[in-house]
DNA sequence: ATGGTTTTTACTGCGTC
DNA sequence: GACGCGGTAAAAACCAT
């Protein structure tokens, strides 16, 4: 799921690969730094994205390998790079054949996926089995290997973020895509210099949650609690610091995101989870909802569209399944049914 | 730190099964 | 009498200033 993205690339038109640019031709100290790659081009990432001009948004224009911004239409870079093949293929035969690259690169893994791995089977190429000299000749090489590419410290701690992004993901069911993002957050914030001070643990977790509320698929704060290794009090501490210095644009949690997940819990039909919608969106209409938490109101619909479908829910079963207090629930959904034009008089 | 807003806690009374 | 529900006051938590 997480590769779909680059099923596009194939299309696309080589404009600016002619003027890859050039380098020096002699240069006297010869790559004397060049064993250090650290953190190659991602020191200036707020240059990058924010317009010199009018601090509107910058995109990047794949087809004309330019970077304008969004606002004013000022061009500030013409010179990207496209990354896109240089060929054009018109079936997929074609591509099959023209096609020499690997595996897309994923923000998953600290390295991007680009480094290779020696594999933990003991079989050659031709998929026989190896001899118990061969057999510990490989084993050592695994060792190095996996001591080479992960030398040092910022790639060892991105190594251990990601693995934590990855297990809390798993363990709150979060899709690929929110993996993703939640690495290119962590990762931003690493080079931006956040992590001095902070957990790995604690700012891996806000990039997590950040990265579901901007997905839509919201995981609460209860939620994030249970699975991480830190304390809420230092996940929120973490998550409006990070928000905060990496300029994040998060709105406010769309209570209807919640619905489904707590409908299915207490086991209640197709109907009710409707009737809760509706009754979160006249109230969104009115703005009914600004300033209330977001899982309370999910909570209150609930309740209330369980009633009007008569299914028996108490408010009890609710409060339990949503981690809100009943008096949040009978405040809410008395606003909600208010709003919606009180159908229950009528 | 502070003040305003929202949520939670704790308690009470009412009606029903 | 246990349970679900509604309401209230005060405490606690949260957020912007």
């Amino acid at each position: 799921m997480s590769d779909t993205t680059h099923d596009g690339d194939d299309e696309r038109r080589a404009t600016s690969t002619e003027r890859v640019r050039e380098r020096p031709v002699a240069t006297e100290t010869e790559a004397e730094h060049e064993g250090e790659g650290e953190g190659e081009g991602e020191q200036s990432e707020n240059e990058r994205t924010i317009c010199p001009e009018c601090s509107g948004r910058l995109v990047h224009d794949t087809e004309h390998g330019e970077t304008v911004c969004a606002e004013c239409g000022l061009v500030v870079a013409d010179d990207g790079i496209d990354r896109g093949p240089e060929w054009r293929a018109f079936d997929s035969a074609e591509r099959d054949r023209k096609s020499r690259v690997g595996a897309p690169t994923t923000e998953m893994m600290h390295d991007k996926g680009l480094s290779t791995t020696i594999g933990w089977q003991d079989c050659d190429a031709y998929g026989k089995s190896l001899n118990s000299r061969q057999r510990r000749r490989m084993q050592r090489l695994r060792t190095w290997d996996e001591r080479f590419r992960t030398r040092n410290s910022k790639e060892r701690n991105l190594k251990q973020a990601l693995g934590e992004i990855d297990r809390m993901a798993s363990a709150l069911g979060l899709p690929d895509n929110v993996r993703e993002t939640a690495s290119v957050i962590y990762r931003r914030a690493l080079s931006e210099g956040l992590l001095p001070g902070r957990s790995i643990e604690g700012v891996a977790c806000a990039a997590l949650y950040a990265a579901a509320r901007q997905a839509g698929v919201p995981r609460s704060l209860d939620e994030f609690e249970r699975v991480a290794r830190v304390e809420k009090t230092e996940l929120t501490r973490t998550y409006r610091y990070v928000v905060r210095e990496l300029g994040l644009e998060i709105r406010p949690a769309d209570p209807e995101s919640y619905v489904p997940r707590f409908a299915s819990e207490l086991g209640l039909s197709e109907e009710t989870e409707a009737r809760a919608r509706k009754l979160l969106r006249s109230a969104k209409e009115q703005g009914i909802h600004s300033g209330k938490s977001p899982v309370g109101l999910a909570a209150a619909s609930i309740y209330a569209g369980a009633l009007l479908t008569n299914e028996g829910v108490t408010q009890s079963e609710v409060s339990e399944v949503a981690n809100i207090s009943e008096v949040t629930i009978r405040n809410r959904y008395h606003e909600l049914i208010e709003a919606e034009g009180d159908p229950l008089a009528a």
